[in-house]
DNA sequence: ATGAAAGCGCTAACAG
DNA sequence: CTGTTAGCGCTTTCAT
């Protein structure tokens, strides 16, 4: 594999001219003796070790991204927004899935820590903030994303989830129910406890008392929201709106309605949370609470790269994103929706016959 | 940050002691000598540099992962698998999303080649073989993941889709159809001219002729699959079973089919391709052909392992995984799927009021 | 069984 | 404007 000093060799340089004109400085390189270095570095495509450049600049081009669940369309959007953002500034991500494993984390910690990575963004699988500390205790920049995380010094992008579940209600209470059923789900982390408190503050806000028995548990699964809602049926006074804790929940909450002969949206309104695309194929009336994921992993690279290259901090480093209500059309199919990749080339004439 | 040097100060050691206990090689310690030193590095939390490592050594701890697309949650199996055995064999992966787009392919293979990757699993974007040359020829082992491709030396581990198209058609003529709608898409790469070959394979074998207006073309959206169906019908004599390139493709036509009153499987039976959950949420009734998206992803991850630990190459080189048939109970929601994390603790003790 | 020392491919200070 | 050189933190060969 051709180095540095191959290069200067060739181009009958230093190495360190070699250098300077890579970095662009921080020497002054004459525009003759430039284009030479280039043009050999062209010609034999050499590509500079930043293993090499890491351990001399102690700094490096890497971030870690450690994240509960790649597998959840969810998460998919936060890395595609990370990794953009990433890639644009030349860094380069690694994925740890924790699988919501703490010991997992603290694992990948610790190869982050060997890796020498630039800095970390971290989605928490449990309460547990011992990753924070580790990684900032040995000088890790760290942020906390899609969590609100209560340290002082802990920078954090999250969502507004109080506010989804206030507006998520308020829409229901407004269309004249009253009796809202909320399907919540196993309280590790914020998200539920937040959304739950919303709902319960909008039916305070509105003289509608808080009924305990019309808020049940559900799991992460389709299968929780489908028994959820069974739960609810065979009440004495069913609710005739639900707030889902999430999409998941209200396709299967959609899915046990429908076996019931109950209609969605005319006898039953739901309202889901975090927009999924998938749950808009399942049921077109299906309203959701929205949260910019794209964005918030587009903002979480770039708070980490403020974070990385900046003496002090940036302004803004906790920061509690809007979520946005999504109404869909009552009735047919849901193809709203603008997706990319639309184009449809004629490939008639590539059709091949089997033979 | 400690290092190396600090451990053997502090041990009472030589450098290169520390670095013998680390590696449990090449040279014996003593072992009063090793657990002092592990005791020291225990205390001071330590952490060897694997830049530093990698750098002396001309070897590393990191795997590209080019992969066009990481919201798909088809793709997302197939990062867990490879994520979770590079985890297991100490390795960190770097992932390069690609966006189906090969000069970002290109920009990454460079980004890897500067971070010295010990080996890429390379899932192409397009047809354009470029980045696996450009790895290879820089002495990066390389496997291409889900496509075949067709280079003598080129490891690959792909499905059989040829095989799927077979066996999706297969069963339908079973059911008694004679007239079989297929959903193509674009053909840019081997997948759907591969399903569309089976399926034309059982046609012939079973002595139906071949109807190329029964063949579509669609894109990768639902919206597609829906628009597929609607041109089916629109025929005079519209196919009474439907083979989709996938089951997104298939929730479209689905959706399109419930539109017209037509339902499913009693008036029209569809078979999609990938077996993705959502899809069995959206119509229980959705048979489809899976692929070993999880086994795909550990098997390219060992394979790639293998070459990078082996001097000569592994044995099998050239994989193309068997399909699955699944069939789904034609009624009743779709919860046959066994998923985890299903424990749902009693948290009413934890129910806070909203002040 | 252990220490000393060379050097991996770079960055950047020092010296012209 | 350019060349020389001292390390960054390790692995491993050479000594003892």
């Amino acid at each position: 594999m051709v180095n540095r000093n191959d290069i200067a060799r060739i181009a009958g340089v230093s190495p360190a001219t070699v250098s300077y004109v890579i970095n662009n400085g921080p020497r002054p390189v004459s525009k003759e003796t430039r284009e030479k270095v280039l043009r050999v570095i062209r010609e034999t495509d050499y590509q500079p070790s930043a293993i090499a450049r890491n351990l001399r600049s102690k700094s490096s081009s890497t971030l870690g991204l450690i994240i509960p669940d790649t597998h959840n369309p969810y998460y998919a959007e936060v890395i595609r927004g990370i990794e953009g953002i990433a890639f644009e500034n030349g860094y380069t991500v690694f994925i740890c899935h924790s699988g919501y494993d703490d010991q997992r984390e603290l694992q990948y910690v610790n190869i982050l820590r060997m890796q020498r990575v630039a800095g970390v963004i971290w989605i928490p699988a449990t309460s547990n903030s011992e990753p924070y500390y580790k990684l900032v205790d040995n000088g890790i920049p760290t942020i906390v994303l899609d969590h609100f995380i209560d340290i002082e010094s802990a920078p954090y992008i999250t969502t507004n989830n109080f506010q989804g579940g206030y507006i998520a209600t308020e829409h229901l209470i407004k269309l004249g129910h009253k009796r809202i059923g909320a399907i919540n789900r196993p309280v590790e982390l914020g998200h539920s406890k937040d959304r739950i408190l919303g709902y319960k503050a909008a039916l305070c806000d509105f003289g509608i008392p808080v009924d305990e028995s019309l808020i049940v548990c559900g799991g992460y699964n389709i299968k929780n929201g489908y028994e959820a809602l069974k739960t609810f049926l065979s009440l004495n006074h069913p609710p005739t709106a639900i707030f889902a804790y999430n999409d998941i929940q209200a396709i299967g909450a959609i899915r046990a309605a429908y076996q019931s002969g109950i209609r969605i949206p005319q006898d039953l309104s739901i309202v889901g949370f975090d927009d999924i695309p998938e749950a808009s194929f399942t049921c077109p009336a299906l309203t959701t609470i929205s949260q910019a994921k794209y964005d918030m992993g587009r903002l979480g690279s770039e708070m980490i790269l403020k974070l990385i290259n900046e003496q002090d901090l940036p302004a803004e480093t906790k920061i509690i994103l809007d979520v946005q209500f999504i109404e869909r059309e009552s009735t047919g199919p849901a193809f709203v929706r603008q997706e990319k990749n639309d184009n449809q080339p004629d490939i008639s004439s590539e059709k091949k016959k089997y033979i």
